[in-house]
RNA sequence: GGGCUCGUAGUGUAGCUUGGUUUAACACGUCGCCCUGUCACGGCGAAGAUCACCAGUUCAAAUCUGGCCGAGCCCGCCA
């Protein structure tokens, strides 16, 4: 007997069918129990009115076969239940449970710390595991928007000779009789194939930073969503290609995803334009309306990024606002300067969270081997990226989004693991 | 690397300031009985905690002190 989908018993109504998944709940009242069947589409009521059936030795998600009929019943949430003729259980779970994990969120109350200690458990409830279907189709919207834009998804390597940044926040790993480490970024791999003639490529895979922070917007891996593409005019370009696909994914997101989102209680605002401050005049803003002085004229700080993230808010009615013109003492070397000591990089900062970084790259070869020196870097550690620079790069830029932010922030979670399946943080090494 | 905070039944919290009527409380969960329309079901009852760990102070420590282990958050830095 074929196997129906909780989602699919409507369709099945005075059918005896066959149900599988797990207990959600059970709710005995008097001589009837109703039984909350959960699968990989939703949940489906059940009522078992044959005082025969017992289901005693069932425990709260434990594994079950169901035999039953699909009613319309109007006091049935979704006006539709299957009545059982039979149970089959197929593995008893122990108890008791981690958690109560059938609850909402807001009456879940549990930890952080708890929730990820008992991960596979914890996705079984229902807006948990949205998250990561939520996840998922971000990714999969973002590589459908650039594959139909003519970018080529590819794949690099994350063991490499030497960092992208220079030698601090990377893990160091033991390979054969040489020392590696594990990428921070694919960014010298992207620009490499830029020059390759490829032109446009995109890049879906995890990062690596040794950064020793606990703090709930870092994870020490993260999936990096990285595009670079050749013949820009500008960062301009790279902004622009940006915004269409925040718009795509948005749209992707209300489309397959309405489900996941109002769960989480989300209305995703639509993105027409997203405006942008040079970080200048963010600084300005920040000490004229905030009265927030910058220790840095490098950067923002967090609260800084808040508090621009308000402005904008208030002032374009944007939960997105692009930072441009940063100075090139507080961005990587390979990074086009404007020429008056500021530079062609960007971030990107949604609901107060920095998302993306970006620019235009130094495609020249001479200015990219001098600025490496400036910052410190030998050009000859480096041949292998910079081999490709002196046979002709063309104008190029690209950026870095970091996944498990924007999830975090679309949904609005409080924590950045919660948007990372099995994070990996100062201290979590499992599960 | 710097700073702040927290470890009490399976889960989440109260109690700690001012040590002693606390037999460590409450909610959810678990177990038992009752209930034919629940949907956070309801009612009655029960079990479940060497108060993270180690040492000290004291007649007496969940409570005070020191150490140790673990965790959360903020900053630097970053996506």
């Amino acid at each position: 007997m074929e196997r129906i989908l909780a989602k699919d018993v409507k369709n099945h109504v005075g059918e005896e069918i066959k149900l599988q998944g797990w207990v959600f709940q059970i709710r005995p009242v008097g001589k009837i129990k109703f039984l909350i069947l959960r699968d990989r589409t939703g949940v489906v009521q059940t009522i078992i009115l044959n005082k025969e059936i017992d289901i005693s030795n069932v425990e709260r998600e434990s594994v079950v076969t169901i035999y039953g009929k699909p009613k319309l019943e109007k006091q049935a949430p979704g006006g539709v239940e299957v009545e059982v003729l039979k149970v089959e259980l197929m593995e008893k779970a122990a108890t008791p449970l981690p958690f109560e994990v059938n609850r909402a969120s807001d009456l879940l109350n549990i930890k952080i710390d708890t929730l990820l200690d008992h991960r596979p458990f914890s996705l079984r409830n229902p807006e948990i595991s949205s998250i990561f279907r939520v996840q998922a189709e971000i990714v999969r919207a973002y590589a459908e928007f650039l594959r139909n834009d003519g970018f080529l998804q590819v794949h690099t390597s994350k063991i490499i000779s030497a960092g992208t940044e220079g030698g601090t926040n990377l893990f160091p790993i033991q390979y054969f009789e040489q020392t590696a480490y594990l990428a921070q970024s694919p960014q010298f791999y992207k620009q490499m194939l830029v020059g390759a003639g490829y032109e446009r490529i995109f890049e879906i895979g995890f990062v690596y930073r040794a950064e020793d922070h606990a703090t709930s917007r870092h994870i020490n891996e993260y999936l990096s969503l990285d595009f670079e593409m050749g013949f820009i005019e500008s960062e301009q370009d790279v902004i622009n290609e940006e915004i269409r696909l925040l718009k795509y994914v948005f749209t992707c997101l209300k489309e397959n995803c309405s489900e996941e989102l109002k769960l989480h209680g989300v209305e995703l605002q639509d993105i027409d334009t997203i405006p942008q401050l040079k970080l200048g005049e963010a600084i300005k803003v920040l000490k004229d309306k905030y009265n927030k002085t910058m220790e840095t004229e490098n950067d923002l700080d967090p609260e800084g990024e808040r508090l621009i993230c308000e402005y904008s808010k208030k002032e374009f009615n944007s939960d997105f606002v692009y930072i441009t013109y940063y100075p090139a003492s507080g961005r990587p070397f390979y990074t086009m300067p404007d020429g008056t000591g500021l530079t062609r990089g960007f971030d990107l900062l949604y609901k107060g969270l920095e998302v993306t970084t970006g620019s235009q790259r130094i495609n020249n070869y001479d200015m990219l081997v001098d600025n490496m020196r400036k910052f410190g870097l030998k050009p000859e550690n480096f041949e292998f990226y910079l081999e490709i620079f002196k046979y002709g790069m063309p104008p190029h830029g690209g950026l870095a989004i970091g996944t498990e932010r924007l999830t975090q922030q679309i949904l609005s979670l409080k924590n950045v693991r919660e948007a990372s399946l099995f994070p990996r943080d100062r201290f979590r090494l499992t599960p």
